[in-house]
DNA sequence: TGTACATCAGTGAACGCGCGTTCACTGATGTAC
DNA sequence: TGTACATCAGTGAACGCGCGTTCACTGATGTAC
């Protein structure tokens, strides 16, 4: 029989899911749950007082534990930011595949744009841990790849709609093929996204969103 | 006499250039060097690491002082940082306008964006920074104030030349005014320069930042 | 120009708080029979 | 379904490092004569 079973080893163990032989773990309903609610806290926590700001003590605390509960599901904030950051992207991705089902041309480019643009600026709150997150990205090569592994399932989900709608003959140089239109699509969607940093006001936003998507795509000559 | 000449209200009285009496200060070369010295050594750090995680020692040893000189010269990083965007952020405003200086109307467009961009885009120190502070405006009015303040700035810079070279009924809905466009040309700049903090190469994102730009400001129809 | 003096700017040691990290312990949860 | 048992998940006190902040002191800088 082993002693001292609460080692950072075992720990790492317990949290892929495995023990140190192999065998899967027992519990997990309440586990998840705890990690589900640290990073509920996280997200909030972050977005209001910025990731280098917010401590270990202050994530438990909006979650309701204390913080054994923090170093027995991750191993620093780094990797809660991490795990926060995928668990949200992921929902990004899903939130505009959902939008963009059953999408036809028939309702014509306008609608299709609310529909995106409804998808992706749903709140502040995101957008602040995102860029912070971001900033965190330029300073790690690791983490840098994996934002933009993210960028592009989002750009995979929106190439479909944007070749459909879109001729590229009709667009200037430099935009004429399907992907680097796509990416200006979502770099116009950043951009509007960094506006809302200074500027709270989420309707006027989209409206802003709309109309520069609409003169990107709109065909010229 | 007056004892203990070294209190925090002595210290910002000085640095406002006056003592407590009204009297202007004596020295000043040497102080003037050492804070010029910390901001810039502010700037490669803040850059390299990212506000949140550097100290003010840290600051201290890149510019090649103890702490005490940093206390004798700020009261917090916060101030530090805030008194290093003003100062960045006047000189790219200049170096805006002496780029646009005595731009005339028989070189074109494409001329004209490559001024404008290779005087906003210079390199990816500055971009770090200027989003960690866009960070710090989000979570503070103050702060956000003073941004927008110098975002109206560089505005005012562009507008003429805005005009001049493009006829705003060209334009589609939601950009016939000059005051959107030219907002909308610095948003597209700072989405361009949110991609240069993923993927450092500068000349692609210039080229870049040139097609978007021609493509938004091309006339439609 | 030189010297004596007053004040300033930066030094570096010391203090102490905040917070990351650890760990023995206990109530919670699932398992075996 | 119930009970006894093994293991787990989260508690909370304790430790100690890092770093922000202070301050007596000293070499630097400017002033007065």
């Amino acid at each position: 029989m082993t002693e001292a079973s609460n080692s950072a080893l075992d720990r790492r163990a317990l949290r892929s899911g495995r023990r140190a032989d192999g065998t899967p773990t027992r519990v997990t309903r309440r586990r998840a749950e705890t990690r589900e609610r640290l990073l509920a806290a996280a997200l909030t926590v972050f977005a209001e007082r910025g990731f280098g700001r917010v401590g270990i003590e202050e994530v438990c605390e909006a979650a309701g534990y204390t913080r054994g509960a923090f170093y027995s599901n991750f191993d620093s904030l780094d990797e809660l930011f991490f795990a926060l950051y995928e668990r949200q992207a992921a929902l990004m991705t899903d939130q505009v595949r959902d939008a963009l089902d059953g999408a036809t041309p028939d309702e014509g480019l306008a609608a299709l744009l609310d529909r995106v643009v409804g998808a992706l600026l749903i709140d502040r709150t995101w957008v602040l841990v995102r860029t912070d997150f971001m900033l965190y990205a330029a300073r790690d090569p690791d983490t840098a790849a994996a934002l933009i592994r993210h960028r592009e399932a989002l750009c995979e989900t929106l190439q479909p709609i944007v070749t459909a709608f879109v001729d590229p003959d009709t667009m200037p140089p430099g935009l004429r093929d399907p992907e680097s239109l796509t990416a200006a699509v979502l770099t116009i969607h950043d951009a509007a996204a960094g506006r809302l940093l200074l500027d709270p006001d989420l309707d006027t936003l989209r409206i802003w969103l709309r109309d520069m998507l609409t003169a990107l795509l709109t065909p010229r000559r």
